[in-house]
DNA sequence: TTTTATTTTCAATAATTATTGAAAGTTTTA
DNA sequence: TAAAACTTTCAATAATTATTGAAAATAAAA
């Protein structure tokens, strides 16, 4: 295999994680195509690699600066924008979880606490509640998990769970 | 708030919660349901309730089946299937990860790894694979906590992972 | 066996989400 | 200041994914 047909492999292969995951494919693929680049790209050379329209590419370029996994570089001489992913994908994957994290974690924690309160002590309340509590115990957890990883040195949840994992 | 008002903002908070990661918003939310129910349902019963097709239920809850986290249940004196959901919801959680580990993370160390391959030195070629094995680690550890997590005792994620998050 | 109850399937359709492309907006240069 | 270079926006459209509903299949009862 060459080269170029693997970078492409691997951005076609990350853009069908991500799809699964419930991230925008063109998102994924314009951040691994950055992550591959020996050189900061522009719009023109991110549409013309993916195909994509210059919309398309303005739109996800912003969501990931917004992310902060990418960001613009200058470059001398050139009037346009540019844009780099810094490499370590540690960072990525701190960045994306802290965002989803507070996105939408947190407000399902925040609902299902609410609903603890309602005030009906019946056998059919009591057993919702439980459920609730087991769900927001398991919620909980994976959150605390998340903050944990994002709030640490870039390589905590490497060390720390491989260690973990392997006792 | 009355319990069955409750019960509903449950059920719906879960549903968007799930179409975020990518997971079809009725299947979660004829889970949820199930859970909170205090008896077995028929697909009757769940048509009405979600206020959704036969053909949708029948779909969801097959799905639900395949995934081990929802069983049939034989009622005297009634001919048609209900439906039941076991209320552990690590259970759930395991099960989920499980699934979408296999489907979804595996193939995908895999096709990195078959990448690793490729017989190029130049220093593009090393940038890329160097990023590649930025990525199959990452993706080896959250494969490996998932993996360690699913196999487990049932409370082994909660106990364990608390007592690291809060040390 | 025939009838009736129930489940399954799947083509058609609806709903959602992503993408385009051209117009409007902004910044830089002349 | 005006023109050129470039970026942003967003209504229209395309692509994807979910849902319906009725017909076919299956299972139970008469």
């Amino acid at each position: 295999m060459k080269l170029e047909e693997a970078k492409i492999k691997y951005i076609h292969t990350w853009g069908s994680l991500a799809t699964s995951w419930g991230i925008n494919k063109t998102m994924a693929q314009v951040h691994a195509l950055l992550l591959v680049s020996t050189k900061p790209l522009s719009a023109e050379e991110i549409m013309e690699a993916l195909q994509i329209s210059r919309g398309n590419v303005n739109m996800n370029v912003r969501a990931l600066i917004d992310w902060g996994i990418v960001r613009k570089e200058f470059v001398v001489g050139e009037r346009k924008e540019f844009f780099v992913a810094d490499k370590d994908i540690w960072e990525l994957f701190k960045q994306i979880t802290k965002e989803r994290k507070k996105r939408e974690i947190e407000p399902v924690l925040r609902v299902l606490d609410e609903l603890q309160h309602i005030e009906d002590n019946s056998y059919d309340a009591v057993q919702f509640k439980k459920v609730l509590h087991d769900l927001s115990s398991v919620t909980t957890t994976v959150n605390g998990i998340l903050d944990k990883a994002i709030r640490a040195d870039e390589h905590w949840l490497l060390s720390n769970f491989t260690k973990i994992i392997k006792k």
